[in-house]
DNA sequence: AGAGTTTTTACCTTATACGATAAAAAATAG
DNA sequence: CTATTTTTTATCGTATAAGGTAAAAACTCT
């Protein structure tokens, strides 16, 4: 079905997962973004339903597109062979 | 720069052009996403801020990923040349 | 032009995002 | 285990999203 609330719980864990890669705090990537750290904790864990500007900011300071948040991977990974016909990607 | 004042702009004008590109008017998006048609009149017009939840509904009565909404396309448009380094793609 | 349709604007109400602050809880050192 | 850091929760005030309705404005026809 993916409902309105399924989103927002994913885009919150999506977060959490981009801003521990990025190894800072909620007090700080509330210092980079403008929002409180009791707002993004709403966020991440999908207790609060962001406005649009809300995950733009947070986008920006993260370095990452919206879409990041918000699409979820093919379901099948992308298998990326190391040869192509019988060709080395190499050579490509 | 790209504030989120250009955020929502630019995502107010795609929403419009994927509605439009789906022969619907405002009335019938409200219906299919059970949000108004004057407060998807002020979405599309870059003048309200939409939560999460409700991309998430338009995006999905037009069937198409909210990135749809928030991405902009590649300055660079990909070029995909018919033949790489002297092989036709239709090798591959 | 006028008629019908679509969109925009305005007003009001309700719900809720967000900031600030503080305190509690949880996680992580040491 | 204790101390520190990080996160969560709660409360309050303000701003604003969103629904409903209605009217105005802008299009689109014939």
């Amino acid at each position: 079905m993916d409902t309105a609330e399924q989103i927002i719980y994913f885009a919150g864990q999506r977060i959490r997962t981009v801003r521990r890669e990025s190894n800072i705090n909620l007090h700080q990537l509330a210092l980079l973004t403008g929002i409180s750290a009791p707002a993004l904790s709403l966020i991440e864990n999908g207790k609060r339903d962001p406005r649009l500007s809300t995950l733009s900011k947070i986008a920006k300071a993260l370095r990452v597109e919206i879409s990041a948040f918000t699409d979820k991977p093919a379901e099948e990974p992308l298998i990326v062979p190391d040869t192509v016909q019988g060709y080395a990607i190499s050579s490509f």
